[in-house]
RNA sequence: GGUCGAGUGGCCGAGUGGCUAGGCUCAGCUCUGCAAAAGCUGCUACAGCGGUUCGAAUCCGCUCUCGACCUCCA
């Protein structure tokens, strides 16, 4: 079990030691996706971040329960905690019916997360499932004081609540200013305060989902299902909740505040957010218009895309940069990281042709101790990245026979690289191609051998060219021809 | 307007006081029938102005620019 973990908190706006509450196991609570439409690339960019996390903390010996949740209920198009319903709405629009617009998008989640490789997560709970759970917390809350009801509609009561608690932990704000700022804007809602939020709306007659409750039919709230489900599956205090940056203000916000108001303690010992992906410095994002689907992404599809990336590609990218970093989309990046994703595993491909030696110069031991201490650091892939360039040239080397290595540490080097390309990093390679193929592959190598044995070189251009052209590269060594994709 | 954060070389992106980040690009060289790959070498940095310090990309102040949040958003 790995003691020498630090992470960012943003509660503290510190680094600080790891140390779970009932080691070795570790609770860990992420906010998914609210599924009425298609992720965008930038979402995806918070799962895969989470998705390192839980691979690091699982390798390093800890048993983590990681529940993300899938928002399928409760999740209102503005915060005037009225109008439409954001299935609802985009069920009119599809005409089918709210669940089955759930379905579809939960299901084309799914695929995205399959794509890039993501490990599934240990328990993948919805709001709709735990109605009840929701209903109870509520009622507790409302019991302690910190929550009133208008017409069948539960509002949190956040002047009251930040009398006894600080509702900006998470932020930092100023509380009287964001009431002085925001009161003027007051509508025409039932609510006290500004700042309060509805922890359960009554159902209009043709809301189509809704529930029983002692209030009368209607549906929860979004920010209170993520209370409810993290603390039934990982208890009222677990180790860490995640989500991304754009969650803390208010989701997180709220949700530290209904925890405490019902169970009188903070949920999450750190809470960690992952930053924004951006388009030309901009925030990607479904309203601003620059949120790219990973379908479109991997086909190329979209307009401000030259060409296609793999997913591998692309899941690449992102753990160049770390996780609290923005990090800018464009087509130079993305070129940049296919290149340097394929170097990455054509050296992978070269290690089993690595031959050992009696005596070696070369020791892995320090690479692998720099790689691990950049993932102690706070999960910061990019460092662990950059030393595993360090071995890709040592591997390079070895393999042109210009070092020479014991087979002992030949064992260690592919141990060290399997580890963090593999399992940790979620990488693989996507040249598997088929073996008909391959083989068909080989025959062709092996004419143009022969070609190249009689001095054919025109023969031998022609095949070379000829599969250039389709995509394949071949690469003479003076052990044979090797082949990759283009 | 308020709060928070950021400005690093041609591009992406690490790095919080002294030690090479790394990837990609570009130029040259080596190897190779050619090509590709690989290796070696080189090139261009820390927004600006002050300050602290023996020493600052890194700390402090000011200026400029940008972004995020404050309204649904991973």
């Amino acid at each position: 079990m790995n003691q020498d973990i630090q992470i960012y908190n943003t509660l503290t706006r510190k680094k600080e030691p790891f140390q779970p509450l009932n080691p070795p196991h570790v609770g860990m609570y992420v906010c998914g996706p609210t599924v009425y439409s298609d992720v965008h690339l930038g979402n995806c960019r918070t799962f895969i971040s989470f998705d390192l996390i839980f691979r690091y903390l699982k390798y390093s010996g800890y048993r983590v329960r990681y529940v993300r949740n899938i928002t399928d209920a409760g999740h209102l198009e503005g915060d005037r905690d009225e109008g439409d319903d954001k299935f609802a709405k985009r069920a009119k629009l599809e005409q089918l019916e709210p669940m089955e617009i759930v379905q579809k998008y939960t299901l084309g989640f799914h695929d995205v997360m399959r794509m890039f490789n993501t490990l599934p997560p240990s328990i993948e709970p919805t709001a709709t499932g735990h109605i009840i759970e929701q209903i109870e917390m509520v009622k507790k809350i409302l019991e302690n004081g910190f929550a009133y009801e208008v017409d069948g509609t539960i509002y949190f009561d956040v002047e009251k609540y930040s009398q006894t608690h600080n509702y900006t932990v998470l932020t930092n704000r100023n509380l009287e200013d964001m009431l002085a700022n925001t009161r003027e804007l007051s509508g025409q809602d039932d609510k006290r305060g500004r700042l309060d939020f509805a922890l359960w709306i009554k159902a209009k007659p043709e809301t189509l989902m809704q529930w029983a409750s002692p209030w009368g039919p209607g549906f929860p709230g979004w920010h209170i299902e993520c209370s409810a489900m993290s603390a039934k599956y990982l208890g009222q205090e677990f180790d860490i909740h995640g989500g991304g940056l754009d969650l803390a203000a208010t989701h997180h916000t709220n949700e530290v505040a209904q925890s405490e108001a019902c169970n009188h303690h903070q949920p999450a010992k750190y809470w960690m957010h992952t930053n924004m992906l951006t388009v030309n410095g901009t925030r990607m994002s479904k309203s601003a218009g620059n949120g790219f689907l990973p379908g479109e992404l991997f086909t190329g599809s979209h307009p401000l895309l030259k060409k296609g990336y793999s997913p591998m590609t692309v899941r690449f990218f992102m753990l160049q940069a770390h996780y609290r970093s923005t990090l800018d989309f464009s087509n130079e990046a993305l070129d940049a990281s296919e290149k340097g994703f394929k170097r990455l595993m054509n050296a992978m491909s070269l290690l089993p042709k690595i031959t050992a030696s009696a005596t070696g110069e070369i020791s892995i031991g320090e690479i692998r101790k720099k790689c691990e201490n950049a993932m102690n650091d706070d999960f910061n892939s990019p460092v662990a990245i950059a030393e595993l360039f360090e071995a890709v040239r040592i591997i390079n080397t070895l393999y042109d026979g210009g070092l020479k290595i014991t087979a002992d540490e030949l064992q260690k080097l592919t141990e060290l690289m399997q580890y963090f390309i593999y399992d940790i990093f979620g990488l693989k390679d996507e040249d598997n191609s088929n073996t008909a193929f391959n083989e068909v592959l080989d025959m062709v190598i092996a004419l143009r051998r022969e070609a190249k044995e009689n001095k054919d070189y025109a023969t031998s251009d022609q095949i070379r060219i000829g599969l250039q052209e389709i995509g394949i590269q071949l690469k003479d060594s003076k052990d044979g021809t090797t082949w990759s994709k283009s």
